[in-house]
DNA sequence: GTTTGTGTACGAAATAATTCGTAGAATGAA
DNA sequence: TTCATTCTACGAATTATTTCGTACACAAAC
């Protein structure tokens, strides 16, 4: 059981897990400022997206109610999951410092990242990362 | 100036950048091992990744040989980018955690990368890691 | 020679993602 | 009510990806 949204629709996703429950109007507008879209376009996308389950929506007003049906910190894991297995060859390590090789985080993530590496040693192969529910 | 490579096309690159110049044989022999593939499916794959540059080849033979066109860790590099842009905000640690909590390391690979944070910290805003041609 | 095997080229079907036009329902002015 | 606006639904064109059949070239074996 494993989702696989597009390109197109991890923008919308972005949008709704920052701003929340969004009409198709909310959607479009934040997506024009960085791109040409039709208004259409938009509707048609999520409406397909909520076919996928990837959204749901409330219906009981003219403007339906759109919100994210998927977290996105399980999507987050799932798609690094993927990149891991097929572009990384099953190393998580060789992603971790591709990512930092290339990217140059800040002195205040590489503490933040050092710290989380060090919770990690302590409790070593016991279970996973703690998660806020 | 960005290259995309489809899942389908990724797994060819990763069997290249793992076994060197190959034939289409060669590749659909790997490919088969994990899943249904027609022969002439690999061979079109490949057609149409030399047309858009990701292989180059030999066709001095009979069986023409192909190599990858651009390097692993570009390619690594760039779809990294792309996950962080486009899936964690910007944030590369993010990313990062991301891939740690939700992988669990060896203990070795722990050692690796924190022997890695040790090095960028010491030498902040150089440059990228060392790379043996 | 002819047959068999192995290869490339290429057209085209099948599927998926993206885009948009148009129709028609609902809402709110004028 | 009538007009303009705003919305959903939906069909359909466009583009990209994946798949495969068929044709034909070439070489080795018979």
């Amino acid at each position: 059981m494993s989702i696989k949204p597009t390109d197109s629709e991890l923008e919308i996703l972005n949008i709704l897990w920052t701003k929340g429950p969004s009409t198709v109007r909310d959607i479009h507008d934040v997506l024009e400022k960085s791109k040409e879209a039709g208004y259409t376009t938009t509707l048609k996308l999520m409406q397909i997206m909520l076919d996928k389950g990837l959204l749901k929506r409330d219906a009981s007003n003219k403007s339906h109610v759109y919100t994210a049906n998927i977290s996105q910190e399980k999507t987050q894991g799932q798609l690094v999951q993927r990149m891991i297995d097929n572009v990384f060859n099953g190393s998580a390590s060789q992603l971790v410092m591709q990512a930092l090789g290339n990217y140059k985080p800040s002195t205040d993530e590489l503490n933040e990242i050092k710290k989380y590496l060090d919770e990690m040693e302590g409790t070593d192969a016991k279970k996973k990362a703690p998660k806020s529910k």
